[in-house]
DNA sequence: TTCGATGTTCGTGAAACATCGAACAAATTA
DNA sequence: TAATTTGTTCGATGTTTCACGAACATCGAA
């Protein structure tokens, strides 16, 4: 497991953002980390084999839409969310807006039930 | 020239305008657009072949975000602003903001000046 | 050290995309 | 009718993306 590469802030690319969100399962990770919860690797439930899950969260990651931190052989997930609104302000705001209202990306999800406070 | 198709407010999905964007051109072209006056193909200015240029503005048309209009043998555009304003709320504003912060799309420019009045 | 769990990477297809030039279609004009 | 203009469509090409299973790497536990 190599140490992923995080884009610096002022490094995030429009195209890339646009591009990483422009598929439903990548659209349901950012929904399902909208939260602001970081999550692991295994909490999450995608309708596709592991390695493709995998590839999806590195376009998540290449994209500076999320930040991984990895503990042990486990690791976590945490969406952007102050980086990506200073940035582009109001962006992710409006795109998980949009995606709610959708439903985009709902085959995506987390093991146990929404935040069990 | 066959008659286009543009989709109703109700029909343009989230994965489509995104991906729809997630092209430097097209997002230029948006900018350009962003004025809200219609403009005709041949004031579009872009790097790229004209078949090229007639097919990215076939996506953009595709996915909701402009309006084609026919007037002889010659076509105009139009920004659906406020259509993608009524679906997904702010989502193109932060776009735009987001594109003129990054300069995305600046290979693309119309042949006069800015609104001439 | 051996095993098991967890991700990553590799090799491979299928599909989609961007791009071009050339051929085509439709309307205007000569 | 014949040229011109304007945009679309077609076919080809190279790149990228998504997807899978298999193999590999890493860490913790037995």
């Amino acid at each position: 497991m190599r140490r992923a590469h995080h884009p610096e802030v002022d490094e995030i690319a429009l195209t890339g953002v646009m591009a990483a969100l422009s598929d439903p399962i990548r659209i349901g990770l950012v929904r399902v980390l909208a939260d602001g919860r970081e999550r692991g690797w295994g909490e999450l439930r995608a309708p596709v084999a592991k390695s493709t899950l995998s590839h999806h969260l590195r376009v998540l990651r290449d994209a500076g839409l999320t930040r991984t931190r990895q503990e042990g052989t486990r690791c976590f997930v945490l969406l952007r969310r102050q980086d990506l609104q200073a940035r582009f302000p109001g962006l992710l705001e409006a795109v998980l807006a949009a995606a709610e209202d959708e439903d985009v990306g709902r085959q995506v999800s987390v093991k146990d039930g929404p935040h069990p406070a």
